[in-house]
This record gives structure tokens, C-alpha cells and sequence, in this order.
DNA sequence: CCGGCAACGTGACGAAAGTCATGGAAGGTT
DNA sequence: AACCTTCCATGACTTTCGTCACGTTGCCGG
């Protein structure tokens, strides 16, 4: 039996994830939490062998978890479960020391799975996303000037306040933008802001 | 025993919940679907009591489905369920004849309860959304036409192709613009467009 | 039938966002 | 040393955004 820990913030979808899991003849679930930060306690007080982690949680995401969990414990696991196939969500996963990356559209026996690939040691990541492997280990694009820029701006701030906040001219907060506009191929801020989200970099 | 069936596009969060709700001793799965499509040809051909639908799908939303349905099958009693706290996709969804709204962030109970309160002819709303209905149909809400520019230029689109979109001047667009603004007190568009997902508006 | 009112449509005009050329500072080559 | 490269900083200039005053349509209650 492979003992595992179900970490989901979505109270039905996590009951119902328990359920599928234990229905499983290999799988035994042992645990389950709402939150990267509960997700980091499980692991080191249960000592599972695979922790199932979702990637957009409250309270310390999916990746946190997965760098915290392999920093303290590193026998344990880390799968990550997301219904995004988002490039970004993966590398980071991976850097974090991820054994896989699930969508939560696969079949169930692609979980079950993945879970005994990362039981070997093996690295498991989602058909549809393994073409997107290659060049996809480069240095981030954003400075972290253009970061802050970015998130400063994403509630409504303008040039003068962000200026203002970082010690800038006007000027200067202007020519990051038009290096963001660049980088991410946006023609304007709420263009920046929406891809910048969707790559997961804010 | 209430007949249900399940339209979930995540398979694998279709088939948990399945084996979730076939738990359930007052309940019993009779069928299952991907898509809104698939949803009203199961509702037509199974006639079950409950019919559980997701929203975000490809191939025919929820939304859309519980319309067809609610035409097509007027016995069948459908249940809307999202992640999203979204006023506009309850607002909707009630238009298109849902008998609730279940948000997957609910623990097990509160599903089970909707079902049965949809069986009974009530209507079972997320206890989090209903403090927003009462305001959700008041002057100071958008109009349509403001909820399409907001939408459209959430992805970045400027004022010249909103107009283009809509046919209107470019004039008409920016004065949209100011109207939105004075509802949600936002000071410019990436303001406006964050208040707006924040109130679950887009 | 008419006044009120809400939603929509428009252009002129000031304010902000966005572009570009330029240059400084830090760190790593040869 | 002289040289790259990367990131950061700035002001002058163009484009787009946002405000305002005004006009139009359609609907509702008196």
C-alpha cells in the first residue's frame, strides 16, 4: 500500500478526491489538508510516501510546499495537481522538486499512476504538457524591478504613484514598462497584467 | 434514493466526485457527462431527479445547459457548480432556471443538502453569495454594455478596438469608461477591471 | 400625453501612459 | 587598462486614456 496525503483547498473536491483515491486497491490515504502550510505539517508529522499537492491554495501555494516539504523532508514525494497547464507553474514546480505535474483533467488511473512513478523515484508530467519541456529552462525574463512594477501597477497604482513609492522619476517607471511591454509581448499595462498572471509570474 | 447525474469537464474531479457522492447512502450517481451537451442528452434519456453541472466547460457551458435543460426536461431539477464566487454567473445562472448554486469549496454536507433542497423545489444558494443578492439587481450595478467593455479589455484591448468591437465611437467607449469608474470608485481601468474580479462582476 | 429617468452615443480637451535616444553604474571578459 | 553586457535612470515627445457637457432613445408612472 502506498501511504499518501491528499492537500486541496477546495473542501468538496478534496472529500471527493479522498474518496476516488481510497477506492484504489495500491492506495491508502492517510491524511489530507486545505493549505500549503498544513500540506508542510502533514508531510513531516505523517511521513507519507507521496503528498498530493494542488498548486493554487490560500495560505502558502502548491510550489511553496513542494520546496518547503523536500527542505525538511525529503523522503516524501511531491506531486502537483493543477487543472492549468501552465509552462510556468511547471518549471517552478520542477525547480522545486516536484515528481510530477498532473492535470486534473486525466483519467484516474493517470493519477494512480503517477503516484507509483513518484513512489520509484521517477519523474511523471502530463502528456499534453511534455512537449513544452524543452527550452523552457531559461533565466526569468522579468527583472525584479519589472516584477514590482508589475505588481505595484496591478491594483490601479499609476506611473506617478509607483514612482513615487520606489523612489523613481516618472520617466524611469514609464521605460520599465515599455521593457515589460517588451518581454511579455504586451501592447499596454492591462495586457502586461493578464499575461503576466497567466504565466503565473505575479 | 435521489437520482443524480454528474457534468464535469475534469475528469479526474468528475470521476472523485462520482465515487464521492455515490457515498452518499440518500444518493445515487446514474450517470455522467463532460460536457453541456453530453448533460442534456443525459437529462433527456435518464430523466433523473438532480442534475449536477459545472460551469466553466467547453462545448456547451452549465449555464447553457441548465437552459436546454430546464426547456427540454422541465422535471429535472439542475444544480450549478463552480469554484467562482462570480455575481454574474449566479445572477445567470437563477435567469437560466437553476434550482442552486454550489460552490466547490463547501464540505460534502452542503452538496448533499442542495441536492435534496433542489429535489424539494427550494432553491439552495452558497451562503457566501447570498449576502450579494440582494444587491445584485440595484441601479448602482453595471449595465450590460459596461460589463462587456470591462470584459473586453480585461485581456488588454484599448478603447479603438472596443469600439470596433461594439460599433461604436471611440468617444462612447471612453465615456462607458467614466461611468464605470463612478460605480466602483475605481480611478482608471486596471483599478476598475481588479475591483471587478474582486466583486466576481467578470 | 408628458415629465422624469436610465441607458446609450458623441466630440473637444486636459491628463496619463507609452516610446525613444541617451547615459551612468556594477560585474564579468580579454 | 579597455571592452562588453545587463540593469537602471532620465527627459522630450507621441499616443491613448479619461472627463465633461451635451444630445438621443425608450420606457414608466401620473
Amino acid at each position: 500500500m502506498i501511504r499518501i496525503i491528499v492537500i486541496e483547498d477546495q473542501w468538496l473536491v478534496r472529500d471527493a478526491l479522498v474518496a476516488l483515491l481510497s477506492l484504489q486497491p495500491s492506495i491508502e490515504v492517510i491524511g489530507h489538508g486545505a493549505s500549503g502550510k498544513e500540506g508542510v505539517t502533514l508531510a513531516a508529522e505523517l511521513q507519507p510516501d507521496v503528498a498530493l499537492l494542488d498548486i493554487q491554495m490560500a495560505d502558502g501555494d502548491g510550489i511553496w510546499a513542494v520546496r518547503e516539504i523536500r527542505r525538511l523532508v525529503p523522503s516524501v514525494r511531491c506531486l502537483l495537481l493543477t487543472t492549468f497547464a501552465k509552462d510556468d507553474y511547471l518549471r517552478q514546480g520542477l525547480e522545486a522538486g516536484a515528481s510530477g505535474y498532473v492535470l486534473k483533467d486525466t483519467p484516474t488511473a493517470g493519477v494512480v499512476q503517477a503516484i507509483e512513478q513518484a513512489l520509484a523515484g521517477k519523474i511523471w508530467i502530463a502528456p499534453s504538457m511534455q512537449s513544452r519541456l524543452p527550452g523552457m529552462f531559461r533565466p526569468d525574463a522579468l527583472s525584479k524591478r519589472e516584477r514590482t512594477v508589475l505588481k505595484l501597477a496591478e491594483s490601479g497604482a499609476t506611473n506617478r504613484e509607483i514612482a513615487a513609492q520606489l523612489y523613481l522619476a516618472e520617466g524611469s517607471v514609464k521605460n520599465l514598462w515599455t521593457e515589460i511591454f517588451g518581454k511579455l509581448s504586451a501592447k499596454n499595462r492591462v495586457e502586461a497584467i493578464a499575461i503576466a498572471r497567466d504565466k503565473g509570474i505575479i
